[in-house]
DNA sequence: CAGCATCCTCGCGGATACTG
DNA sequence: CAGTATCCGCGAGGATGCTG
């Protein structure tokens, strides 16, 4: 499963791979990255660099602390974040990103922008269908 | 609230906003943007281009009836896609990226070639996780 | 403080049947 | 063919309480 070279066939006009099994692979990857909160939990980390739990909770915002933990230990898992635990009282764990996690949080930085500068445009997009509907 | 210009200031280190109104509707499009369904429905629409009902549900691949309609109506509504209904028998109904959807697939875009670059690493990051787990 | 365990709810999303 | 309508199971995810 080391060796994908001979999967990795790229379409012509969009460069997406054409093979079914890697696209596949590859939609499971983005059903997992995709997720709301690993995204937020991302954007967080690459604004305020390393942060402990509770605070890194605080800027995300809106988490409650079970979806934080299981969210983390994703991310840890895919390599995406490193989890450093200090031994001392009280507890202290610092959550930073790989630098595969900073690559991923690039990548998404288009569609953070999108979203930003097309704010209006789909505001607007949703008022127009919703007046055309109700007539 | 179409003037939003007072809002967008940005955070000088990553470009993204400080305004906790517009992040909290930014987070809010992304998280109707990154929903999975929408993701693969953009990406088909991207690869093959305007696509009927039927044959764009099987170009998404394991999306049922319901989800496909219901997924469809709201990138219609967002703007995303254009909707083409051709009065015959037996009916038949087009959809089509706007350009405001195409920028979007091309914001996608990185985070596709993102998931197909680092299949392998997250994979090895998951198998060393999972010998550290159970020891 | 960081996190695990438990309970419980709500809505996502599949399956099925019916219409224009 | 392209939907709409209905039923329903299941899992995401919040709230609460307890530990090291």
């Amino acid at each position: 499963m080391t060796a994908v070279s001979p999967a990795r066939i790229a379409h012509p006009d969009t460069g997406l791979p054409a093979d079914p099994r890697v696209e596949a692979l590859v939609n499971q990857v983005i059903g997992r990255v995709a997720d709301k909160w690993t995204m937020l939990i991302l954007e967080a980390l690459t604004e305020h660099g390393p942060l402990r739990f509770s605070r890194l909770g605080k800027e995300v915002g809106g988490i409650s602390q079970k979806m934080l933990t299981q969210t983390l230990r994703q991310m840890e898992r895919d390599g995406l974040v490193i989890r450093t635990v200090h031994p001392v009282i009280p507890p202290r764990v610092d959550y930073q990103l790989t630098d595969m996690g900073l690559t991923l949080a690039e990548a998404f930085c288009g569609v953070w922008t999108w979203a930003e500068t097309h704010l209006e445009r789909i505001e607007a997009a949703r008022l127009a269908f919703d007046q055309r509907q109700q007539t």
